[in-house]
DNA sequence: TAAGGGTCGGTTTTT
DNA sequence: CCGACCCTTA
């Protein structure tokens, strides 16, 4: 028997003991879960489980035996997980330490925990094993960590990190590292551990397709130089844990006696090393080998009785072996349509395959959905039916309203106007009094977002980019780090070398690689070999000098781990580190702001108990805050939507090759093309009320203008719940100089493409419905527009397309147009040909922005260097002269 | 050591 | 075509 006892560190159990830890099988006894047990059989149903539907309450109070909650978009998925865990906690069926409940993000994680805080009320104390699977396994792997070659102070190296290693790694095995990017392998790397693979394990074709076939030995050298550096990936915090369950069966008996019921977030997201993690812990093994278990669940199996799990040499690639065992009270909640990160590793096989891995599980089906109307889940609904190999689940509302708006098809030229007629739209709405955050615009990616903001800032539009960079990825911030590191783990080599010379101590390359050698040589960390090569005469003065100071102060340092505050004892390593004082004399526009952020470091540093805790947050949980008081449309990525609902959403870019994305097709065939549906269905079930999809027929792709051909998946929604709008509806009436008719012949897909694709005949008659013909043609030719760059670059006489000049309106010509000879950088200058009547150096006027001096034109657009707003790029639409 | 030129890539993202 | 990144150069 091992862990689990006091001494083991990490392991604050914040309630009594379980009473299957001192051989009981019992229920738990405390005086809370009494209470509330008690008060149940009094006055019926507890107040937690009112309000819930019949098969959201089947899924709560369906506690034993293995559970697969197929929770639909909107379907209450997140109250069902945490009132589960109430009611376990209530009846008394389990301990909050008892229950093993995984998440992906910390975000879902800390959103759980505050909802089973506010069922639950204090009676029970913050569940320690709820968290991420990362954060779980640290967790674990802590614990054990020496069963792992490491101590428990291991670091936690970030994607960075890793990429630097690798790049040294490749160095050292005399590979080009041009030829053999770091960045690749490291995403090999991440691919094999998400597999569970380890250097043993992987495909000789995938070792030999990297670094001359070398592959194999970089990844083992990788993982050896993981363990002299007393560090971990990200994978590792996943796969020791699956190595040390599967090698210690003592250890993982006493995780089986622990976990008496286990809950997993978002199932469909799992990758095959998570798959293999949870199958370790919920796998019971069975009773006896005399009684060999078929299909036997037993009721009231007893935790007690553990005997070494069948885990030995389980072959990495999950082996469908049913679990047929005892009872094993998992519960697996999630969508198999909203399987969206299958390019990372998810399998959404693990879904598909859970009744068989689980035999006798039960399943169910949340349908009832609470967020949008029937136009939006029939669309949805419909969309998705042309994915083969669901489980399959239709989403219903309890409350259609024939007031309900139809989804809405929305065509634009080109990406600009998307951008500015989504602009306005969002700027009716606005003055409709509807309130920017519930307003969302998502695209599938992220380049697409430029256009957006271009604009927003242009009309002085709030908006906020969701998932952009994060706090904890600034430099100064990972310098400050990588100090603290180095003190708290003295083993931490990239840490070390991240800031031996940050700030500048004349420490160059040439020294750097000294220290380097000497402790390969020795065997030693860096900062060790540094303190002995302080002492040597192998160094001139300079360096050497510089070396002293810095191994003496990280050792004065080190001694003030112990007795000084962890926020105090960061304070003095970058003031003493000369850190502080680098930015202070840094005159650079950004050098206060960093100063600001690291002042925020420390700050948030008092929110953790010490300087490992914190360090290991910031590892795992990179998390920013963000500003929620402004009022601000949202902007995202599909991927980063998941999860989150609006009252008004905007999906621009549905066109081939964007969405779905041509890569995804290439790469990724028929299943590729299902998980960009997917990510299509998220993109609709996130809107509650309005939901407006748009597609261009021209865009900037690699800088050369394509046409593009509107995407198959517009094809897919049901007429019934859809509107084409033919022309730019809820924003032709407020005076804006483009005319309302333009989409007559550019977006409307009869016949706007119909004549851009030279087919003729049907352009002008409009209808109403994009299963036209003509629509039907511009389809077939879509190989060839998309394929094509077409033009020439000498700019041979190409009719001029009415583009852009705000006065004059679109349409002029555009009738014209024929030839498919349309040169793409024509489209452009057609702007700068338009003269604008500012030129540079005139003062002008902006709403917005205030007063300022013109740098540049360009067409109608114009630079203005703004007296307090900074440079900005605006129409010239939108100033006056000052 | 900062600026400048040349090369390359250009979906999605967490931990 | 535009940017990030890397390496070279004064």
């Amino acid at each position: 028997m091992s862990g689990f006892s006091d001494d083991m560190p990490f392991f604050d159990e914040p309630g009594a003991r379980p009473p299957a830890a001192s051989g009981s099988a019992g229920a738990p006894s405390g005086i809370a879960a009494r209470a509330m047990a008690a008060r149940q059989a009094q006055n019926g149903p507890p107040d937690y489980l009112k309000g819930l539907n019949p098969e959201q309450r089947q899924a709560v109070e369906t506690t034993e035996g293995p559970v697969l909650v197929l929770a639909g978009a909107g379907t209450g998925k997140t109250r069902v997980l945490t009132t589960r865990i109430a009611h376990i906690l209530a009846t008394g069926r389990a301990f909050p330490s008892q229950i093993l409940a995984v998440t992906f993000t910390n975000k879902a994680a800390r959103e759980m925990k505050q909802r089973i805080g506010l069922l639950v009320g204090e009676a029970v104390e913050g569940m320690p094993w709820l968290g991420t699977f990362h954060s779980i396994g640290v967790k674990i792997l802590r614990r054990h960590a020496e069963l792992a070659g490491l101590r428990s102070d291991f670091s936690i190296l970030d994607t960075d990190d890793v990429i630097r290693l690798i790049k040294q790694l490749i160095q050292a095995e005399g590979l080009d590292d041009k030829r053999w990017a770091p960045r690749t392998f490291a995403q090999m790397i991440d691919g094999w551990k998400n597999k569970g693979l380890g250097p043993e394990e992987i495909p000789e074709g995938d070792a030999r397709s990297f670094g001359n076939g070398r592959g194999r030995e970089l990844y083992r050298a990788y993982q050896e130089r993981l363990t002299t550096l007393n560090a971990c990936d990200f994978g590792d915090l996943l796969l020791h844990p699956i190595r040390i369950f599967r090698a210690h069966h003592d250890i993982l008996a006493e995780y089986h006696k622990r976990f008496r019921y286990i809950l997993v977030d978002e199932y469909q997201d799992t990758n095959t090393a998570q798959y293999m993690w949870l199958r370790l812990l919920a796998q019971r093994p069975r009773t006896s080998s005399a009684q060999p278990a078929e299909g036997r669940a037993r009721r009231d199996g007893a935790p007690g009785d553990v005997s070494p799990a069948p885990a030995e040499g389980q072959p990495p690639q999950a082996a469908v072996r049913p679990v047929s065992e005892n009872k094993v009270n998992i519960c697996c909640v999630g969508d198999d349509d909203q399987s969206i990160y299958g390019w990372r590793g998810a399998e959404v096989d693990n879904i598909l395959r859970f009744e068989k891995d689980f035999p006798g599980a039960t399943v169910i089906r949340l349908e009832r959905n609470y967020r949008s109307t029937a136009h939006i889940l029939g669309a949805a609904a419909h969309l998705i039916t042309h994915n083969e190999g669901r489980l399959g689940k239709t989403l219903f509302t309890d409350s259609p309203d024939p007031d309900d708006p139809k989804v809405n098809v929305h065509a634009a030229w080109d990406s600009d106007e998307e951008a500015r007629a989504i602009g306005e739209e969002i700027e009716a709405l606005q003055r409709n009094s509807h309130v920017l955050n519930d307003i969302a615009i998502l695209v599938r990616a992220s380049f697409q977002m430029r256009s957006f903001e271009d604009r927003f800032i242009e009309i002085g539009l709030n908006y906020r980019v969701i998932g952009g960079p994060r706090f904890y990825e600034r430099q100064e911030i990972r310098d400050a780090m990588a100090y603290m590191r180095v003190v708290a783990n003295p083993g931490d080599d990239l840490a070390f070398e991240r800031i031996v010379n940050v700030p500048k101590r004349g420490l160059g390359e040439a020294a750097i690689r000294q220290v380097h050698d000497t402790a390969r040589a020795l065997g030693v960390p860096m900062l060790q070999a540094a303190a002995t090569l302080a002492e040597s005469d192998e160094l001139k003065p300079k360096p050497r000098a510089a070396l002293r100071e810095v191994a003496a102060n990280f050792a004065r340092w080190q001694d003030l781990l112990e007795t000084t505050p962890h926020t105090e004892l960061a304070e003095t390593i970058l003031e003493e580190s000369g850190y502080t004082d680098m930015w202070k004399n840094d005159r650079s526009a950004d050098a206060p702001t960093r100063l600001d952020n690291l002042k925020e470091l420390i700050r948030s540093m008092e929110d953790y108990e010490s300087l490992r805790a914190f360090l290991e947050h910031v590892a795992l949980v990179m998390d920013a805050d963000k500003n929620e008081d402004l009022d601000a449309v949202s902007l995202m990525t599909l991927h980063s939507a998941k999860g989150l609902e609006f009252e008004t959403v905007f999906l621009p870019g549905w066109e081939e090759g964007l969405f779905p994305h041509q890569r995804a097709l290439d790469e990724g065939g028929r299943s590729g093309l299902e998980e960009e549906r997917r990510l299509a269905y998220v993109g609709l079930t996130r809107a509650k009320r309005n939901l407006h999809i748009w597609f261009v027929s021209n865009r900037r792709i690699h800088g050369l203008w394509q046409s593009t051909i509107p995407s198959r998946f517009l094809d897919e929604l049901p007429e019934a719940h859809v509107e084409v709008s033919e022309s730019g509806s809820g924003f032709g009436g407020y005076g804006n100089p483009y005319g309302a008719s333009r989409f007559d012949n550019i977006g409307s897909p009869t016949g706007g493409y119909a004549k851009r694709g030279d087919q003729g005949g049907s352009g002008g008659a409009f209808s109403n419905t994009y299963a036209t013909p003509g629509w039907q043609r511009a389809r077939q030719n879509r190989t060839e527009a998309t394929s094509r760059n077409w033009g020439t670059r000498s700019g041979h006489a190409v009719e001029r397309i009415g583009y852009g000049e705000a006065d004059s309106g679109y349409g002029a010509g555009r009738g014209s147009v024929k030839s498919r000879t349309i040169e793409g950088e024509l489209v452009a200058k057609s702007v700068a040909d338009t003269p604008s009547a500012f030129s540079v150096g005139d003062r002008v006027f902006h709403m917005k922005f205030g007063n300022g001096n013109v740098s540049a034109v360009e067409g109608n657009k114009l630079t203005i260097d703004f007296d307090r707003a900074g440079q900005k790029k605006v129409l010239d639409s939108f100033v006056t002269a000052a």
